[in-house]
DNA sequence: AGAGTGATGGGCT
DNA sequence: GCCCATCACTCTT
């Protein structure tokens, strides 16, 4: 059981995002297994950094290991792991965990007791993730951190293209267990 | 199980 | 203005 340091997200992101799958969450006292990830860099059009660095944005050019947190659809946020080198943009979106701990208090703060975390914005929701937590580092005390449990990354996950970008061949990927 | 749709607000062209 | 890396609800197979 090992808080992962942020050192060990400062590789390409396609490659932490395979290996982000079961892999654990843990904010204070509520943690879930992470079962689908999905892979952003520089060069996708459906990527935040596609167009550069913008004050939102920044934290995805920053240090690897770093949580980037935006507000989408005007009531949801998201949750991204910042990978890579710093400058590179690359981040991997948490879309999908499996509840582990602190089931009660997810459930009061999604106001359901199913689906709680089966999609990007309802685990922001669930595990109480914000814009106060955009930037903060994942090894650090408090906050959020993720951990290592033992349990060994799907040999086969099932890959998922993307469709609906306007671009040509798209490359990012989504992977779930 | 899957398709359609309204809610809602910040960021970008 | 228009676009979203969405969600939940509703109605249809």
């Amino acid at each position: 059981m090992r808080t992962l340091p942020r050192r060990w997200f400062a590789r390409a992101a396609p490659l932490v995002a395979v290996e982000l799958l079961n892999k654990v969450v843990v904010v204070a006292d509520c943690s879930g297994r992470i079962v689908e990830v999905e892979a952003y860099t520089r060069d996708d059009p459906a990527s935040h950094s596609f167009r550069g660095e913008t004050m939102r944005n920044a934290v995805m050019f920053g240090e690897a290991g770093h949580l980037y947190v935006y507000f989408t659809y005007g009531m949801h946020y998201c949750a991204n792991v910042v990978s890579g080198e710093i400058g590179d943009g690359q981040a991997v979106l948490l879309r999908a965990l499996q509840p582990l701990t602190g089931v009660e208090e997810m459930a009061r703060r999604r106001g359901r007791t199913t689906n709680l975390t089966d999609g990007p914005g309802k685990l922001c929701q669930a595990l109480g993730i914000d814009l106060t937590m955009n930037g903060i580092a994942l090894d650090d005390a408090g906050g959020l951190h993720i951990v290592d449990d033992g349990t060994p990354p799907p040999a086969a996950p099932r890959v998922g293209t993307r469709v609906g970008i306007t671009k040509g061949a798209d490359t990012p990927w989504r992977w779930r267990v």
